[in-house]
DNA sequence: CCACAACCTGACCAATCGGTCAAGAAAAAT
DNA sequence: ATTTTTCTTGACCGATTGGTCAGGTTGTGG
């Protein structure tokens, strides 16, 4: 009768089977686009049912706004880096280091959220509006500080921020391609530092700072 | 009975249907995906019945074929300016002009080419393999040649072609996220100015050029 | 043991999709 | 003028889709 108390139950076997659900349909909906894929296909790879796909997520749409709320707040909690800095040189490589890290450990996950983005963001467009809006506002202005300490080289902040959002993303969402240029095969390890050392090096030069040397 | 005659008819008609077809085709898939898009939303924007689309294109995956070759080459195109340019810093400076230029020029196309490479590229798989593999392979070679020189810092020419797709293509695919993050508004006159500004200081310096003075 | 609630799913349904086709209209060729 | 070819489209179809639901199973508290 008590209302209060929380049955356990197989409590854990619901957030386990629900995540299950969203690492599957994470992977299909980047494979095949929101209208591309189908509650079938998530079912299959999930290896249930379909009708248990609408116990849990009543409908298609819910399941896929859980699956882009999931990577955005990834991708938020990456930014950290960005604020435990000391200065510019350290934050900004620490920011591309983790966002190299999130394209190479969650690329389904980056191309869902580049796949909603491109098609006008019609489920979060709350989400850039609010959060997104006020977490690059914040950036700019830790960018701009830097910039007025002499701290690095006068760049306008928020096409800086795009450039380190479009390169590092690059490498996630254009995966395909960049697999088929090395020869159909997936990058290495080695590949992977290369292109962390490329791209930092580029960008800290190209804003007046020192890469780190490796 | 000549088969060589070419009936002249309404050529020039059904030509411009057909471009009038694939501009329609071009702006529902970018908006929605392959998978999204249907055929009467096409007819729809194009002011067509259904059953006409279908005689000038056979099969959806056709028509889409079609829009996603037309992108491909209109990108190789610009691409010239890298072979005409005396040395890296125009050469850099102009692809960077050209791509943004054709980001905002073809914002749809652009969309079109992402999600479909994103994807997997699962019909323009073969282009990726010869003619795109080809273009990179040479102009990683000029540049090369370009470092080689001591025209320029010694660079992976690999990533830095990555960083210029990436960048100058993001304020194409990501144009919704980046209107967002201007208060709603398309980018001025003055913001595509401002942004090919920042992108050529930011890379031409972090590849030890000299960016062109406005 | 029972009662109740949460969980699960095979079978089903209305809606929508890509694609077809017959029958005609328009234009060219004869 | 008449045949032939090209173009046009309303009506239609099988297949697939997202979503529903009744009936069953499982687990829990009393």
């Amino acid at each position: 009768m008590n209302v209060e108390t929380k049955p356990p139950r197989q409590k854990e076997g619901r957030k386990a089977r629900e995540a299950r659900i969203l690492l599957a349909a994470e992977k299909v909906f980047a494979e095949a686009g929101f209208g591309g894929a189908t509650m079938q296909l998530i079912a299959d790879m999930a290896d249930l049912p379909k009708a248990s796909l609408h116990y849990y997520f009543p409908t298609k749409e819910s399941l896929y706004r859980q699956v882009v709320e999931k990577i955005f707040h990834i991708w938020l909690r990456a930014a950290d880096v960005f604020d435990s800095a000391s200065g510019p040189a350290e934050g900004i490589a620490a920011y591309i280091d983790a966002k190299m890290e999130l394209s190479r450990a969650y690329p389904a996950g980056s191309k869902v959220w580049a796949s909603e983005v491109l098609h006008g963001a019609p489920v979060i467009q709350d989400y850039l509006e609010t959060t997104l809006a006020d977490w690059t506002e914040g950036r700019m202005k830790v960018i701009q500080a830097w910039i007025d300490e002499g701290r690095m080289t006068p760049v306008n902040p928020r096409h800086l921020l795009y450039m380190l959002w479009a390169t590092t993303q690059h490498y996630a969402d254009f995966s395909h391609q960049i697999e088929t240029l090395n020869g159909g095969t997936p990058l290495s390890e080695a590949d992977w530092a290369e292109a962390k050392r490329s791209v930092k090096q580029i960008i800290l030069t190209g804003i007046g700072l020192e890469p780190p040397q490796p």
